[in-house]
DNA sequence: ACCTAATACATAATTGTCTTAGGCATAAGA
DNA sequence: TCTTATGCCTAAGACAATTATGTATTAGGT
C-alpha cells in the first residue's frame, strides 16, 4: 500500500482516466478496477469514491445510468463531453507536475 | 502553478530531499530553491513549511542551528543521520507511487 | 528622510479531502 | 446458517495545506 498522503489530489483525476479508458462503470467496479491496475497498492475507500463521483456528476462531468441486476442495482457512471476534455487536462496536468516533481526531486522518473 | 491538491503529501518529501541535496538551509531559503528548481510551479508557503521544519525536527530527521546575521536570525535546517534514511526512502516511496499512477493512468511517466 | 519590497521567523483560523465508521440490502458459497 | 461478496450510500473526525495574520530587520528607490 502507497502511504495515503500521496494519493491525495489523484483520486478525481484517476476516476475520470479510468473511466476514458474502460467506458461507463459502476462505483463498485471502479475500486476493483483500480486495485487490479496498481497491483493492490491504491485502494480506494468507497467513503471516497462515492462523495467523488457525485461531486463530478453534479459538475457535469459525469453522467449516470442505473440498471438493475435481479433485485440490486447498479449505477453506471460515463463521461460526458466535457468529462473527456477534462480528463485529458487532468492527466496531462499530472504528467506536468510528476516532470517538475523529478526536477524538485533531482531524480529520473523513467520507466 | 500545479494544482494544490497534487502537492499534498509531498511537502515532507521535497524538504528531506532538497536538504539532502544541498545541505543545511534555513526556512526561506528552501521556499526560493523550490520555487526556483520548479521553474515557479511550486511555491511553498511559509503557513505550510514552518509548521513542517518543526514536525520533521521533533522526529528527530532534522537538526538545527541558529546563527545571527546581525540582527536577524537564521535557523538552519540539516538532515539528520536518520534524516538521510528517511529522505532516501520517502523519495523511493514517491518513485514507486509515480510507477504505479502510470499503470492507473496507464501512461508513460518517461521524461 | 520616507516608503516599499525583500528578508526571516512564526502562529491561528479556516478549508478541503480523505479515512474511519457506520448503515442498508441482495446474492452466493461453505 | 453464517460469512463473504456485491452494491449503494452518508456522517464524524483526522489531517494537511491555504489563507490571513503578526513581528522585526535590512536594502533600495525617490
Amino acid at each position: 500500500m502507497h502511504s495515503p498522503e500521496l494519493l491525495k489530489g489523484t483520486l478525481q483525476t484517476i476516476v475520470l482516466k479510468v473511466l476514458k479508458d474502460h467506458g461507463k462503470m459502476y462505483g463498485y467496479e471502479i475500486t476493483h478496477r483500480v486495485k487490479e491496475l496498481s497491483a493492490d497498492r491504491i485502494l480506494l475507500t468507497e467513503g471516497a469514491l462515492y462523495p467523488t463521483l457525485h461531486k463530478l456528476e453534479a459538475e457535469g462531468l459525469l453522467k449516470t445510468e442505473i440498471v438493475n441486476i435481479g433485485k440490486r442495482m447498479r449505477k453506471y457512471y460515463a463521461l460526458t463531453a466535457p468529462g473527456k476534455v477534462e480528463a485529458k487536462e487532468r492527466v496531462a496536468e499530472f504528467v506536468d507536475f510528476i516532470r517538475t516533481m523529478g526536477n524538485v526531486l533531482n531524480v529520473q522518473m523513467t520507466s
